[in-house]
DNA sequence: TTGACTTATCAACATTTCTTGATATAATAG
DNA sequence: CTATTATATCAAGAAATGTTGATAAGTCAA
């Protein structure tokens, strides 16, 4: 069962939204800093995107990952990010149906 | 247009999230201490439904309505809150295109 | 192994958000 | 008018969240 608040929590950070936008042109791929050819985007490309340290980046991703709109797999020496459809499909899903639409 | 950043963070305070499911059966209506058969509920019902002081309700309302969530009407000296449902519905539209779904 | 590179975590600090009590504003009833 | 009731706003403090730089942990290549 999804947890439609903490959801909300971590969609309500501007640069996370941005992070989560990224994620959406990087779902089944065209070329990547890290490695080509493969979904998701790793930190290094993040930070490159947007400007930010390492650690910043760090930051958010832990708090989409624990909110399960990102899913995470590690891939040598990098950690790839990707979108987590049924997240946000069950999100916007449950949101219908707490208000009756 | 929509703010859904704005949205999302009003969505995410439990308590606000109670006070809008509590809004929906109040859409159109049973008896309320303020003002029976009438559509929304008052400052003063939420107060007494959550246990929460005054000014913390008005807090948390004014974040609503400033996130478009919610629209008030005065009635004498009472102020009836009701969701808008509008943006609730666009808010998740918003999202399926933000995300392509 | 070492050295370069990527990510995670931590502590400190900054910023934002939330809560409270006091006071102000506004409407109603008498 | 005054007294009562309902809501808004404010300042102060508390709590949560976000940012940074330093350091740790892990992978890879040579």
């Amino acid at each position: 069962m999804i947890d439609v608040v903490k959801i909300s929590k971590a969609l309500s950070d501007p640069i996370r939204y941005k992070i989560l936008l990224m994620l959406v042109d990087h779902q089944s791929n065209e070329l990547l800093c890290c490695s080509p050819a493969l979904e998701g985007a790793c930190n290094c490309e993040i930070m490159a995107e947007f400007g930010m340290i390492q650690s910043r980046v760090s930051y958010h991703m832990k708090e989409l990952t624990g909110a399960g709109l990102v899913t995470e797999e590690p891939r040598g020496k990098w950690k790839f990010y990707s979108l987590n459809m049924d997240t946000l499909k069950e999100y916007t899903r449950q949101i219908g149906a707490d208000f009756k639409f």
